[in-house]
DNA sequence: CAATTTTGGGACATCAATGTCTCATTGAGA
DNA sequence: TCTCAATGAGACATTGATGTCCCAAAATTG
């Protein structure tokens, strides 16, 4: 899919740039061109060069943050052990990205067509997430009386919400994780 | 502060505006003023003479929203009875303009200056929601090992979930209020 | 060090959104 | 019915973002 190598240089701006622009993009979804290009210490024509248009940009940082988001599922081997410890990893795995998500999740529009977050009707997804949902559900670990997908995304809004408390400097971001998981098992009841 | 009657037509006018202003700019808030003016049906010269410039009018939806959403705050009675009853009225009052918490809680930055949602340091913030928060912490009815602007905002990113599933119908509307409120109590916990 | 790649800055043309104005039409109220 | 506020449509200048191009400087590579 991608050129195996882009002689080093090229790989470092290219992931300067995109990394840039998940950050900003984030935080002001209608940001110039030349915002994007000076947060990544770039100049624009360098921006240009590597995505001729601005959609092409998005649409690569749409790209990038899903497969960055992607790995950090996988890597949190949801179908091993206990769903409740598999959804603890992976909450951490998640906001440990939590730019990336705050970019796709801050604007639905740029998901649009992708059928990973949506609800395709007839669209079996084999989605890792929701497969550990409807697992934990069918384990007792989680409630089975409300559907995964709402439970997926209570746990993508709460990680937002995270995400965003952390980028506003109002919580540490080391506690984010874990505010997040308490959260999603007790609810706001003391226990 | 407002004029108090502005000719019948014109107060009809400005409402619509409002409205259709919210509306759009909860799905797109880099909406075009042609594209809000035809969702108000009215003509992009009315559009400027009611709100010269694309920030007052901005400014003035923000204002609108948060008297909407201050109103349904207020009609919840939040300082009477236990405090998880109380919250469960605060949600479904809040769900019911979730249009206006979609504009608000969109875009981060349109609320920036605005004490309400905000943490600065040293502002002994009133918030009705807070207090209750409180209450009910100190009551035992809520977490009290975490803050109650985590709390707050957990309770906000809930409901800003619900409301965009709903609005694009992954769920029914009527379903929304009942679905949140489960989550916020047990989290998603079996019970 | 020499060759080649990569880059930054600037000069443009272009385009869409914005804001201002005018004028004819509409419609509500006296 | 008459009057005047309110409106819609359009013309227009302005502005800022965008995309393209070129060239000299800098960095990477051999």
């Amino acid at each position: 899919m991608t050129e195996t190598s882009e002689s080093g240089a090229r790989g470092r701006t290219r992931r300067a740039i995109l990394s840039a622009a998940a950050r900003v993009l984030a935080r002001d979804r209608s940001a110039t061109l030349a915002d994007i290009a000076a947060a990544a210490d770039v100049g624009r024509s360098t921006l240009h060069r590597y995505y001729a248009d601005r959609d092409v940009l998005v649409q690569a940082v749409v790209e990038d943050s899903l497969a960055v988001l992607q790995e950090a599922t996988e890597g949190a081997g949801l179908d091993q052990g206990p769903p409740a410890d598999a959804l603890r990893r992976l909450v951490a795995a998640l906001v440990d990205v939590g730019d990336r998500a705050l970019f796709l999740w801050g604007d639905p529009r740029v998901l649009e067509g992708y059928p990973t977050a949506g609800d395709p009707d007839c669209e079996p997804v084999d989605d890792p997430m929701i497969e550990l949902i409807e697992r934990g559900q069918a384990e007792g670990a989680f409630d089975p009386g409300v559907s995964a997908q709402w439970i997926q995304h209570v746990v993508w809004g709460l990680i937002y919400t995270g995400a965003e408390d952390a980028a506003y400097g109002r919580i540490p971001r080391h506690g984010v994780a874990q505010l997040v998981i308490r959260t999603l098992e007790n609810g706001i009841r003391p226990h």
